[in-house]
DNA sequence: GATTAATCGAGACGGTACGTCCAGTCTTGGA
DNA sequence: TCCAAGACTGGACGTACCGTCTCGATTAATC
């Protein structure tokens, strides 16, 4: 019988190593330490670390990127939003574990796929602008989906390419992306 | 006095051998058995895999992206060149050497920089972006690099999530991204 | 719990690496691969080449000298006894392992006591007079230890020089440590 | 044209770092940087490790035994000379070098035969020896390299066997060796 | 006294083995 | 019965030397 317990100080173990340590860092074996845990527990239940991973992004054990605020002004929430988040890209240490997961990602599909899933950014943008779709504030056209791609993909490039931060930058990326969709009188 | 020859091979090897097995299961000892050299050559000149990658990209020797053409349509040519992109990043094979060098470079800063500065798509496109500004077709104030980063970051996120493609999804993101910044009579 | 068909396996490859190639050329990489053994196995219970030549002997893996023979005459089965033994180290291929041996002990000392301990020469001599000594065929006063070093003492010199052999060597050996100890009355 | 100071400076290295490092630790990488040479220049005239030793021996750098004194005592000379060298082998740092060159010896038949020659001990001790003879202190017929081999086989078997020192050993192991051979009206 | 050939130092080369870490499998003993 | 603990084979790690090889720079002997 599977132990709960253990499987979720494997899962947190997993996080905090990753978090830690890095994806190339990461090892089976110092997962199982710092779980109180056989090797052969893990590998009983996961295949690879990727599963780890993947298992531990489903758990929401690995952390967590709030939602844009819905004021009612679609641009200044998105704004208000990126900004820190790209202030932050320019912390090394800071946008480590997100580095980590896109290389767990680019590994393992079924990491690529659960961190698209569980991943609270991609969500979360998603739904705050159909809630502007809804609201006639974004064009009943407006490819959601792309939108959402467009920024965070610009997001996670300045993150690989440890770009520097600059005041404006946020805007800019939002005003680039939006404003072909934003509804004629929703200004 | 350095072999020339040696580093070469070396390099050589470093690609294919990332390109046949990708980025964790690279091995210094593969790659030097492949270059038929002996491992400590490899550690005197290079600190670890990254740094091979990293100069693998520079020297040309990881395969390259073709420029979008220029038929004096941006939309045109910036669509024509995306579609069978993102066509292709559906075959998980053909799209295995772009996902490990975005593992190598989320791993390691020298390679995200270097990927950045070598990789023909930022470049190509970032110029025939400001070409197309230059001739006015574009806005002078588009935010070129921005609209770049928007664009190959979706790919790059598609990449990663493993995503379909559909038909009109060049289309879509070309229009999405530059919309805004079609100069007003340029169509 | 440590595998004894590991141990074993380790100890008689040592032995056989040992004897065929040298304590130079003695290679832990070897041994595993003779023994069908992990290099860690081997490192996880010994320190090093010297530990495994010392357990080695002490499991009489490696070859063994026979006892003088118990005629009731001393001085004709000391003679008899080491007589083929001079011989033989003419022969540098037959006291290629004496050599070995005598290497490891210079180089470790575990490897020193354990040779001299389970050295079947040394004990066998020793008992052998021992004996003479308990039926009065040798003074009570003979220094039973010292004569056996200085007979063994002279042997491994001879191997060491690579001496070539003389008939009466033997003899004349015995004599010349043996004569001032012989009981008055024992001839 | 040999450089004579080369060839000096390379001996002396390979003397002090044998003394210092020992016989396996003994790297001609070493060697050469202690004496501030190329590697190649080691390898243009020596074969190898043994061959530089066998050389450091013929050419004295390698440290030296005192010869026993003479003063018409045979006996009394050899246990004054036999004395503190068997304490002397209570000290294992002390016995280092000996023991080194007893494995360089083990290995490699030259350095066997060099060590014999060059040895003053042997050489020494013999010359005492048969001084004595030609007085009639030792009789005609003693076979004065036996003699020395045993007496120096017995210490070579307890430095190898680290054995401990106790007061009386010297004067035991001479007599035990020497007490057949002594002329009859000698004492 | 200049030229030329040998030898020098330096150190990179292809390799082998080192001793370590971890992978993934298997076995055992205690809960 | 299940699981922690941990030993096992195996393979790659990054390092130390091996013995060989090119390099220029420096001598030493010949011309």
């Amino acid at each position: 019988m599977r132990s709960e317990a253990a499987r979720v100080a494997i899962l947190q173990a997993t996080a905090s190593q990753l978090a830690a340590r890095g994806w190339d860092q990461l090892t089976i074996e110092g997962i199982a330490a710092a779980a109180k845990v056989g090797k052969p527990t893990i590998y009983r239940w996961w295949p690879s670390k990727s599963a780890l991973i993947a298992d531990a992004l489903g758990e929401g054990v690995l952390p967590v990127m709030a939602a844009p605020a819905d004021s009612g002004d679609l641009r200044a929430d998105l704004i208000a939003w990126l900004d820190p988040t790209l202030r932050l890209a320019d912390d090394h240490d800071a946008t480590a574990l997100t580095r980590y997961l896109i290389a767990a990602a680019a590994e393992d599909a079924a990491v690529g796929e659960r961190l698209d899933a569980a991943n609270p950014a991609t969500r979360l943008l998603a739904e705050r602008l159909s809630q502007a779709q809804s609201r006639g504030e974004l064009a009943a056209s407006a490819p959601i989906e792309l939108i959402g791609d467009a920024i965070i993909g610009a997001f996670v490039l300045r993150v690989l390419r440890r770009a520097t931060y600059a005041p404006g930058d946020a805007a800019a990326l939002v005003d680039t992306v939006l404003a072909a969709h934003v509804a004629p009188g929703a200004r």
